[in-house]
DNA sequence: ATCATAGTCGTCTGCCTGACGATAAACACT
DNA sequence: AGTGTTTATCGTCAGGCAGACGACTATGAT
């Protein structure tokens, strides 16, 4: 097939951020409101064009910053500091997805430790953190007492696939250090566990699971007592990326 | 940020393709030879423009078609006979990848039996089935002698993320089934592991970890011979997707 | 002082895996 | 017909890991 510049169609490609977080024991994605048709008013993933010089993740790194201020993690810097985690998630090319026009998406998955306060263009009412369930339950009322109207275009789908992503990823990768701030306890890694797959643990197994996973976790000699009870290690997370063998979810 | 048509560059959006088969206790790639500049005469993955009204996932499932002549396994058709498995990979954006513009391309990933010849255009001789070392090594020679120049564009890199997607997939997926025909003995699915994973395994272990699991092999009743040796049982993937807990990939 | 909370160390049991012996049923020879 | 080769299939055993859960420790709150 020759390559005449008339013999394809002209595509827009954006990228679509699932930017995830735990707060108060749940998993919550961040959400912006959008200002314009089509779905004015509604929630939606933070997004947009990729420019013509930049690369996809370059893009997403981009929306990221500018929707939370958030550096993404630069694989070939160690020290991964406050940065997010940052990974293409999958593309979206239905052909109707966008009523105005031809846009393929292609999604992005962040997971950010709970500090940020979101912010969208400036504007704090115009985004917010909110409960997955909350954002992919269909007709409900959130906690606002607001009915909660379906995220825009095919947003819930992302955000649902992006979720699944996370839940079946921590299980076998250190990942769910991303959403702990640089120094952590075991205890609150569990309650990142907990939170993401929305299950209870047993402190002690998990204990012993984690700290007998060479690479996983380092020392850093402090402790604290910020979750109250007994003072706690505080680790960092390890060199290691891959848990063999997994961290096990329970079957229900 | 308002959508003006003008306030987005516009894209060439194509699908990729890495459909993998098992060959000669091989794992095996469908590359075929480009025709026109830029990479005249190099091996590349098939592939091509997704057209203005298809899906994505409609338009790789159209190349795969268009070039080995597989259907691909519509999920929603439990009968899946001879359907290849067919799913998204990820996407490849960088500004430079390809030097006449720019170009999106949505990579999929197909896992075939051994069955079909491979045509490109009716041309057998500008398509082929390659061992994925082959395909991925740098400047060595082939088994025909012919120098192993590198694949166009950025196919090595999206042949070697489609590979390593299939070597991981199948450990804790039944997807290995995908690689075989529709009946296939333990023996014969035992060999689609070794040939993925380019590994030796003890087959008492495999024989006793998929018939122990539930629904991942289904008994036909018949038998056959055609491996050689004592009579092996016939079996059909059962319905089972997900393998818990997973087959385990030897360290080394 | 007592309680509540959270962290940490152990123990026990059952399941799964890796290593490997043994038997079974075909085919290819001699 | 017997022997060897190949592949399939069943069984056994030891080690590792996870789930269930008891026990103890160290802090803050009342």
């Amino acid at each position: 097939m020759p390559y005449d510049p008339s013999a394809f169609p002209p595509f827009a490609v954006t990228v679509d951020l699932v930017v995830l977080t735990v707060r108060r024991h749940a998993l919550c994605a961040l959400a912006v409101r959008r200002g314009e048709p089509p779905f004015q008013g509604r929630w939606a993933l933070p997004g947009g064009f990729v420019r013509a010089d930049e690369d996809l993740s370059q893009a997403a790194a981009r929306e990221l910053a500018e929707e939370t201020g958030l550096r993404a993690h630069d694989p070939s810097v160690p020290a991964q500091d406050n940065g997010a985690h940052l990974e293409q998630l999958a593309t979206y090319g239905d052909p109707k997805r966008d009523p105005r026009m031809r846009v393929v998406s292609v999604a992005h998955l962040a997971l950010a430790p709970d500090l940020p306060a979101p912010r969208a263009g400036g504007d704090a009412s115009n985004a917010r953190w909110a409960p997955v369930e909350e954002l992919l339950e269909q007709g409900g009322y959130g906690r606002d007492g607001e009915l909660a109207a379906p995220l825009a275009f095919d947003h819930a789908q992302i955000l649902a696939d992006g979720v699944e992503r996370a839940r079946s990823k921590i299980e076998y990768s250190s990942l769910a250090t991303a959403f702990c701030p640089p120094e952590f306890t075991v205890g609150e890694l569990r309650r990142v566990y907990e939170a993401v797959w929305a299950v209870a643990l047993d402190p002690r197994n998990f204990h012993r699971k984690v700290t007998g996973t060479p690479g996983f976790l380092v020392p850093t000699g402090g402790t604290t007592t910020r979750q109250g009870g007994r003072p706690a290690q505080l680790f960092r997370a390890g060199g290691a990326t891959l848990l063999n063998p997994p961290m096990l979810r329970p079957e229900v």
